[in-house]
RNA sequence: GGCCCUAUCGUCUAUCGGUUAGGACGCCCGGUUUUCAACCAGGUAAGGCGGGUUCGACUCCCGCUAGGGCUGCCA
């Protein structure tokens, strides 16, 4: 309950017109926190009234990226399609008692005036002017609502803008519906809001435009409108609203390289400043208020984004690792060497000598202006060390140590053990690597290298 | 064109009238390493412009400028 007694009750309306944005998944994050931090109920609504340009595939893979997210959404997922009776009383009781009627403009004719208006410099809007004509079922114009010249002042207190208000009369008489039985947005969201009680619709602020239409649509429905907030939009680089051309932006995308607590931990501190960079969904809650929501919009930051990716994934358990990336062969002991190096999942196949023998080039064993004698005796020493010492990380550094002392040159030593077990110039630590191998694969390894060198 | 929103380092931000304008990412430079990563130390860099208000403005007010959003029988 909140101070007003009542309980809160937010949701998101995605449209399966695509998959899930990830301004879309910030929305819904916003809108999860503040229910948890509430203790109000969070809802999903499928708006799906645009029959031509949704689909069922979509909507499934929504519901999938917000589960992989672990956004749960409280009780049954409502679809504007299912709700068409409910739009149809609506709409009819707006007919009945004259708050709405059909338009009988041609779609030629409203261009028309569109561009009047616009070399006049007035606001683009229709008025129409032949609201009393007989209500023209077979007609089949579409429904508007009666707007017409109000000097009524709509104002709203967004609860992240602050004050906000437009004049009714720049509106015109908008459009609500095709039909009764085939509502538009901005009629079927007040429907749908006001018979679910929403109380807080929290949103992208690219909907700010389409409050004043929606308040006058409450008002038309006697029912209260809602609080309102309105979020800033994610930015891509150029700072234009975030969207294909900027790269990825559905959410799906990102689950081959991301874990989702980095994806949530990045979009909610992109529009809020949380008392730490890192921070879990728990700590996010207790923080959370609605009126600390940024209120411009961010640029999308992938360098952050991995950033934050890699501090979760230095955390991943072993067995989490292998089922986050796919990567079953791996030890567990060799997980936390992959792990600390990572800043996308699919970077773990740069590791891949870890579960399998590495192809290399011979000439890589070489350490700096070694000879290639330099280098066999070195690995052969090593090798003898290895055979013989217990494999753990101090006993074989100590050993390795003493021998770089008695060569004389400590590359000499690390540099073609770590070609030998990894068949890279970059890795951890041969040491490490060795004792993550375990005695029998490393010995393999080094007699493979020592052969290669002799050919 | 009309309506609306926004404005501190390159990026994300702190500051709620008096600060050497703080932090994080990035970047650079050391340390540690045989290499890489991680880690530690340091460094780089900011208040769009013009008016007010005030003893004093990044902070409050106004204007401008700039950027963004909307301007559908899409959502």
């Amino acid at each position: 309950m909140n101070k007003n007694g009542s309980t809160v009750k937010v949701r998101i309306a995605p449209s399966p017109t695509g998959f899930l944005h990830i301004g879309t998944a910030q929305s819904a994050l916003y809108n999860w926190l503040f229910a948890k931090k509430m203790g109000g109920t969070f809802y999903l609504r499928i708006e799906d009234t645009d029959r031509e340009r949704s689909t069922k595939e979509y909507e499934d893979s929504i519901l999938g990226a917000l589960e992989w997210l672990d956004l749960k959404w409280d009780g049954e997922v409502v679809r504007q399609s299912e709700r068409t009776q409910m739009y149809r009383n609506a709409l009819e009781q707006l007919l009945s008692s004259g708050k709405a009627f059909y338009c009988h403009h041609s779609q030629e004719e409203l261009e028309a005036e569109r561009q009047r208006q616009e070399s006049l410099k007035e606001p683009p809007r229709h008025q129409c002017n032949h609201k009393d004509l007989p209500l023209g079922k077979e007609g089949g114009g579409i429904i508007r609502l009666v707007v017409g010249d109000s000097k009524q002042l709509i104002s709203f207190e967004d609860q992240i803008k602050g004050h906000i208000e437009f004049k009714a009369e720049l509106l015109g008489d908008f459009s609500i519906a095709r039909s009764v039985s085939d509502p538009l947005y901005n009629f079927a969201a007040v429907v749908d809001d006001a018979d679910m009680n929403i109380t807080h619709v929290i949103r992208g602020e690219d909907h700010i435009s389409n409050t004043p239409k929606q308040i006058l649509v409450y008002e038309a429905l006697g029912k209260t409108p809602p609080l309102f907030a309105h979020l800033p939009l994610m930015l891509g680089p150029d700072r234009s609203k975030l969207s294909k051309r900027h790269g990825a932006m559905a959410v799906i995308d990102y689950k081959k390289d991301y874990l989702p607590d980095a994806i949530i931990n990045f979009v909610g501190g992109l529009g809020y400043t949380f008392s730490s960079d890192v921070l879990s969904r728990d700590e996010m809650i207790k923080e959370f208020e609605l009126s600390k929501i940024h209120k411009s919009g961010a640029i999308f930051d992938t360098k952050k984004l991995n950033w934050l990716n890699c501090q979760y994934i230095k955390r991943l358990s072993p067995t989490e690792f292998k089922e986050v990336s796919g990567i079953s062969k791996i030890s567990d002991q060799a997980v936390p060497l992959v792990t600390e190096r990572l800043e996308k999942l699919t970077d773990a196949d740069n590791f891949s000598y870890l579960w399998q023998e590495p192809a290399y080039d011979k000439n890589l064993l070489i350490w700096k202006t070694s000879s290639f004698e330099e280098v066999k005796n070195s690995l052969e020493k090593s090798l003898n060390i290895l055979e013989q010492s217990e494999m753990t990380d101090t006993a074989l550094r100590n050993k390795l140590e003493a021998l770089s002392v008695d060569i004389g040159n400590k590359g000499l030593v690390f540099w073609p053990l770590r070609v030998a077990l990894s068949g890279k110039d970059k890795s951890p630590d041969p040491v490490q690597l060795a004792c993550v191998m375990g005695k029998e694969e490393s010995v393999k390894r080094i007699n493979k290298a020592l052969e290669t060198l002799g050919q």
